[in-house]
DNA sequence: AGTCTCACG
DNA sequence: ACGTACGTGAGACTC
């Protein structure tokens, strides 16, 4: 039904507060949570006062800024719809049910809600979410979208967005929508979600997953959505100028590849290149790809480069540039917002497997800084003016982890030491001392480290190191005699993963190998890799969840939390906008959270280390 | 919409 | 004999 008057909404109110428990959600203008406008929320409720968990559930729709009319009513074409009720008043009354604690606000996807409350001057307390909660009990099993929860879950197909509000080139935003179209389409939405939170709330209990829904998932979405709502401010006039400079050197390289083919070409095509490089000149092709095409990847190129060839290089150099520009130097400024000035990137906290977080729109996790020519792109993200940028990452936490939950001694006295990791295990592997270590043992020791993590394969070290795959393969048989425990390892986590369908990280969140019995031997094999690097990777992603849960409250009890604001995660590191004269203070808070963001739930056999640093942009504070 | 490539941890 | 290093998101090209 749609509410359309205040004592409409107040009984509704008033039977969620008999309850204790009301879904919500919010219909906006935007997809955007920092752009988003209100323009109508909708409630759901279990009718039943004493049984929360019965299926008799209404819900309703309250329009609160629908337009109507046509462009012959007002010289702007728009009238707000009249049989409604005033929206300062519906959101008064919105406030005081979403602020009060002893009501349970259960949300799809509740971080955007948030943040549009947020916004609006609204504070969500005490909330479940069914998109983290389904994805705590089935991480790697599906995506955990609205749509695809309540066709798994209730054997149900939700109105379809576009049926309400169109698509493509004729679609409008919801406030457009006619309010008995966004009545169904809203309410429904409510009802859905109170249904799965019902189906979810016992599935999680009897998983044994309360835990890591309830410390590290739920208390995330508050935090994340104040770090989205901060944002960074971006440096235009440093990313325009790069990008003249991207653009200059992009073009003398155009210049000189069609000199040296003899005829321009579109070198952004894999085809064209391709039949340019082992066609037209007759270079030897190396890997090819899943269509059957010459591979024209960076690898190929350099290698044909260390070949001799001339042309390769100059590819790689110009991918390079014309890469910074399009996707950092010239697509940055594009999101800058219109209002904060500032970049505001949204965190997905239910899309890997391994429990990582992901960025987008802007990506802010893979800005450059592998090359001086892509670091360069860091001195654009900058603090602004009485404050610094602090950069605190963790040193190595996956070899941590690993070392910790494989109980490999060599591994905990090193790190316990404070040895070079790299350079101990090539001296364990190839008897040479750590003190003048030559720097190609260790590369090859570090590459070996990293294949590890990764569930290791004589293939893929050797394509990482450009050797022989026997070679390889000698190198993974003496690392495992080195470290038996490494082996021992990896095989329990695959034949756990065999046996239950999931593995576990140290804090107890599953991620879920549904293909890991498969007949096709290199898609089990796909999947057993997967499997032995989702525990390494999902604790130590697990830990930084853990140390940003805490950090606030550690701010706060500082005097901090005004004066040191996180704004930004990448993996293994957070970043703070703090205040000049706190910046001394904030570090060893910040670096002491983040140490002992396992403890004490749990006994870390290896120490964390975290360095930290400030500066006045992301480049140097790094 | 799918493919290729490449940026990050 | 398979065909792969693990986890992401984005831009350009292609169909």
């Amino acid at each position: 039904m749609t509410i359309r008057d205040l004592a409409t909404l107040d009984a509704w109110i008033a039977a969620a507060r008999e309850t204790g428990l009301v879904a919500f959600d919010t219909e906006t203008t935007s997809l955007d949570a920092m752009q988003a406008e209100l323009v109508g929320f909708s409630l759901a409720i279990a009718d039943n006062s004493k049984n929360p968990s019965g299926t008799d559930i209404r819900a309703a729709y309250v329009p609160l800024l629908h337009k109507t009319g046509g462009n012959d009513l007002f010289s702007d074409g728009v009238k707000l719809a009249e049989n409604r009720i005033p929206s300062a008043v519906a959101l008064e009354r919105l406030k005081d049910l979403l602020e009060d604690p002893s009501v349970l606000k259960i949300a799809q996807n509740l971080k955007y809600d948030y943040l549009v409350m947020k916004r609006h001057g609204v504070s969500i307390a005490s909330f479940d979410d069914t998109m983290l909660m389904s994805y705590v009990v089935d991480a790697g099993a599906g995506t955990h979208g609205m749509d695809s929860l309540s066709e798994k879950w209730l054997g149900h197909q939700p109105i379809p967005y576009k049926d309400v509000a169109g698509s493509g080139k004729s679609s409008v935003s919801f406030d457009y929508v006619d309010i008995d179209k966004a009545t169904a389409y809203a309410a429904e939405d409510a009802d859905v979600t109170l249904r799965l939170w019902q189906v979810l709330k016992p599935r999680l209990a009897a998983k044994n997953l309360n835990v890591v829904y309830e410390r590290l998932e739920r208390p995330l979405v508050p935090v994340l959505a104040r770090m989205e709502e901060r944002g960074i401010t971006i440096d235009r006039q440093i990313l325009s100028r790069l990008s003249g400079e991207l653009a200059q050197g992009a073009a003398g390289l155009e210049h000189e590849i069609y000199g040296l083919v003899g005829e321009s070409f579109n070198i952004g095509s894999p085809k064209q290149l391709g039949d340019i490089l082992f066609g037209r000149l007759g270079l030897p092709g190396g890997a090819k790809t899943k269509t059957g095409q010459w591979s024209t990847s960076a690898q190929v190129l350099e290698e044909l480069a260390l070949e001799g060839h001339e042309l390769p290089r100059k590819i790689v150099d110009w991918r390079q540039l014309t890469k910074l520009k399009s996707t950092y130097t010239d697509a940055l400024p594009g999101f800058v917002h219109p209002e904060t000035k500032r970049v505001h990137t949204s965190y997905a906290l239910a899309a890997t497997t391994t429990g990582r977080l992901s960025s987008s729109e802007p990506n802010l996790q893979n800005i450059p800084v592998r090359t001086a020519e892509g670091r360069k792109i860091r001195t654009a993200f900058i603090s602004t003016p009485g404050h610094k940028l602090v950069s605190a990452d963790y040193s190595q936490i996956e070899l941590r982890v690993l070392a910790h939950v494989a109980e490999i001694p060599q591994l905990k006295q090193a790190f316990s030491d404070g040895i070079d990791i790299h350079a101990m295990t090539a001296s364990e592997m190839f008897g040479v001392p750590v003190e003048g270590m030559p720097s190609e043992i260790r590369r090859r020791a570090k590459a070996i480290n990293f294949g590890i993590i990764y569930g290791i394969s004589a293939f893929g070290l050797a394509n990482q190191l450009s050797i022989e795959r026997s070679e390889a393969g000698d190198y993974i048989k003496k690392y495992f005699e080195r470290f038996p425990g490494i082996r021992d390892y990896m095989e329990s986590t695959k034949a756990f993963a065999r046996e239950n369908g999931y593995v576990e990280t140290i804090f107890g969140r599953r991620a879920h190998y549904p293909d890991i019995r498969s007949s096709n031997p290199s898609h089990r094999a796909f999947n057993e890799r997967a499997a032995i690097n989702a525990p390494i990777q999902g604790s130590a992603a697990d830990i930084i969840r853990r140390a940003m849960v805490k950090m606030e409250p550690a701010l706060e009890q500082a005097g901090l939390s005004q004066r040191a604001r996180m704004l930004l995660q990448v993996h293994d590191e957070l970043i703070f906008e703090v205040e000049d004269a706190d910046v001394e203070r904030a570090i060893p808070l910040i670096v002491s959270v983040m140490e002992n963001a396992a403890m004490p739930a749990l006994d870390m056999k290896v120490p964390l280390k975290v360095d930290a640093r400030a500066a006045h942009n992301w480049d140097e504070a790094h």
